[in-house]
DNA sequence: CCATGTCGTTTACTTTACGTAAGTTAGTAT
DNA sequence: ATACTAACTTACGTAAAGTAAACGACATGG
């Protein structure tokens, strides 16, 4: 395993992109701002990865975590801009599998 | 852990590309066909997960792997149509990059 | 003939990531 | 007090990925 002869800035791009789950949180989120159990009801992931995943992505400057303090508290998860301009990676994603892949596995 | 309330075939498709290598796998060989030790040495990817995932995008219909008896014996990877199909995925995903991600980590 | 080298791949073993299930905290309702 | 929900967190087992060494096919050189 060898040091990269590739652009570094797009490597971490795709390490971002390429770690499980991300891509899905992403494109969820870009249909709105939404909470935690709505996530996760999107797609099969776990409480405990989807939990560790928000933390990275928020560490990453991609989400945004913001309370709401009513009655019941209200946790909500939205895209910042930084995320939101990942939406042509997505839409392209889209594409490719409507294109691609076959409906029925 | 539930199942999902999106798109079947997009989820498949991020599946793939986010599964660790394959995006950058597949943007190393948008540059042209070429052999396992050429693509090994482009990223830190060890030789028993480059083997691996060839192995396995090769099922999935995105590389072609050939053989040449010359010799030493040469064996070329290459994308399919289904594989060179992600070109724009891969555009995307650099154009994020460029934009969002600081040169120095 | 036997040692040496290369390429792509495989095996054995360790480390890291992920999945499952149960527990925690804070607030609300019954 | 008990129960319930949302959003985590902890503990633990399994799966995926990393490291290093070895393998088989072939070629070359002594």
């Amino acid at each position: 395993m060898e040091k990269s002869t590739i652009c570094p800035r797009f490597e971490k791009g795709m390490q971002i992109l390429s770690k499980r789950w991300t891509g899905l949180i992403v494109s969820q989120l870009l249909t709105g701002p939404q909470r935690f159990c709505n996530i996760e009801s999107s797609f099969p992931i776990s409480g405990r990865i989807l939990s560790e995943r928000l933390k990275y992505l928020e560490q990453e400057g991609i989400v945004k975590r913001e309370v709401y303090p009513e009655t019941p508290v209200r946790i909500e998860y939205s895209l910042t801009e930084k995320g939101i301009a990942l939406a042509p990676v997505i839409r392209e994603i889209q594409n490719w599998s409507t294109d691609w892949i076959e409906p029925a596995q």
